[in-house]
DNA sequence: CTGAAAGCGCTAACAT
DNA sequence: ATGTTAGCGCTTTCAG
């Protein structure tokens, strides 16, 4: 591959000039322009980005990990983020940690060695030793949807807590008192964050909170279901923490010929592209996916801007989610 | 940033003793490696990429982009491709094209100014200087799902026409005899090959193709429909080539009542979450997605190993789909 | 406005 | 087994 002097040597004039020329760092006289141009496209030059960094340390690449890039959430959101990026004269290094902490930990290592400009992660794991390290080698990084525990670094997240109390109030306003909440076992921030705002919203309306545990050690959906949607305490709504869980509800459901809205209604939190296909519709609690991408890029990018010498003060932004009824509750009243 | 000398000073060494520790690239007595890694982690060490890359001029990290990050079918061979590159030891630099040639061309130059060891594509439009260039600046370019037109290089596609047609002959065998093809105008390699191959199964079932296409400069979704699912020619079947045209014709169906399996069946190309969750579920051809992606990671894997100075011959792969019977057609027989 | 030299951090090659 | 040197391609600095 051709480099900097082999154009400098074809156009007669001094490395720097080329450089110059380049970069359009300092301006060159159109005699010498001319003929650095020519040269640069005779012999197709490319700059050597490893060069440049290896000179001024830092590249123009900011690193992201999500859980898995597969997931349409995340991949909504690495597509946010890329494009944010892009447009500030970045490229993105991205990661699926495959929900797996250690994974997760060499990865970021990788990122910080190939001098990752800053970093964006959906952290997993509570372990965060990785990035606080990340930190103080001058990466800054970004939490997004999860705080990174231990660690001070910028989060935003969505309103998780709130978002699910006002949709469980939703159910009460309906008329419901038997109302369950469907949830998935994982000890991870946003679903304790919605199963804690739904017990808010029972509390609130004096009602009892039922919470279904899915997952490993606990029981199934079938079981669960089983035992709360028959006898006289019959459940008659469901707060379903997730759209896997509500996935999971609406094949139970049709298992047992049970029709949304008519039989029991539905809430759930996240919205799929299923869920306005389904007859009758879904009730969802819709996140901003995009926003929450390019917001977290663009607080990068304002890292960056700043200097590092200044008191860091870490912020959590939480973005406001939008309760879109549909039709699985019935008529709004 | 510590740097090698700063960890050879502390241990009292020279450089190279702790570069080959670090690398593991030769025996160093016990004694040295003992200092040298005590050293290591005191000063928190991590190797310079970019000085590695400008010394070996290769980086062990491959590019890919894809038309749209957040398109579920791409996101998962995004996914793929990613989970593969990792396990051999590659991080992937991900990017969006979203679908325009310019983008394309920008991010395929600068990704070869990073010195990617190699280029996974999913191409848009069809001036492919970019991908010729990338080649023979030593960069090996792969296509996914659509061919580089006019650049001879590995491409990886998925039987377009083959599935399209048999899926045509599917909807024949359930006696169907006017058979709709709803397929977007854009003119992609895909698309091409499904329309073709449903056309060739209704010329073997010497039946009258009735292709309906939508999109800028061409009716829309219910102008077609309203013409063609009137009168006494009217259609009882539709192929649709993708399923953002099967979720559009959903609508349509259901606007005017029209359930399908009853009184009209549905074909897909493209299997999507909501195809398993409407009533009755839908009969989809599914893609090997996540093969797609891992087949053509392996493959530019493999060219990464090969010397350069071997005569090239451009491998094209069409990896089969599988027709999924569900319950759109009917009973099965 | 232009060029020459120094050096970013690393490793291949050579020297001990 | 270990150390020393040269140089990858670029830009910053300093001289002309």
């Amino acid at each position: 591959m051709p480099t900097l002097s082999d154009v400098a040597k074809l156009a007669g004039v001094g490395v720097m000039s080329v450089s110059r020329v380049v970069n359009g760092t300092r301006r060159v006289s159109p005699e010498v322009e001319r003929r650095v141009r020519q040269a640069l496209d005779r012999i197709g030059y490319i700059p050597n980005e490893a060069a440049r960094i290896l000179k001024g340390n830092r590249s123009s690449v900011i690193g992201l990990i999500v859980p898995d890039l597969a997931d349409p959430f995340f991949a909504e959101l690495g597509h946010a983020v890329q494009q944010t990026a892009w447009h500030a004269g970045y490229m993105t290094l991205m990661a699926s940690s495959d929900h797996r902490a250690d994974l997760e930990t060499s990865e970021t290592g990788l990122m910080v060695q190939r001098r990752v400009a800053g970093l964006l992660a959906v952290p997993v794991g509570n372990r965060n030793r990785h990035f606080a390290d990340a930190q103080s080698n001058g990466v800054p990084v970004i939490a997004i949807d999860r705080p990174i525990h231990n660690v001070p670094a910028d989060t935003l997240t969505v309103d998780n807590f709130a978002a699910s109390r006002r949709s469980t109030a939703h159910l009460v306003e309906h008329g419901h008192r038997h109302i369950l909440c469907v949830a998935d076992t994982e000890r991870i921030y946003t679903k304790l964050q919605r199963v804690a705002g739904y017990k808010r919203a029972m509390r609130d309306a004096k009602l009892t909170a039922r919470v279904c545990l899915l997952g490993p050690g606990a029981s199934t959906i079938t079981e669960h279901l089983d035992r709360e949607l028959s006898g006289r305490q019959r459940a008659t709504a469901i707060f379903a923490e997730s759209n896997l869980v509500a996935v999971a509800v609406l094949h139970e459901l049709r298992r047992r010929g049970l029709r949304l809205a008519k039989d029991i209604a539905l809430v759930c939190f996240d919205d799929f592209s299923a869920a306005s296909l389904v007859t009758p519709p879904i009730t969802v609690i819709q996140q901003p996916v995009a926003e929450l991408g390019r917001k977290a890029a663009e607080l990068l990018l304002m890292r960056l801007g700043e200097t590092q010498h200044k008191a860091f003060v870490p912020q959590h932004i939480e973005l406001p989610t939008r309760l879109l009824i549909r039709e699985s509750c019935g008529q709004h009243r």
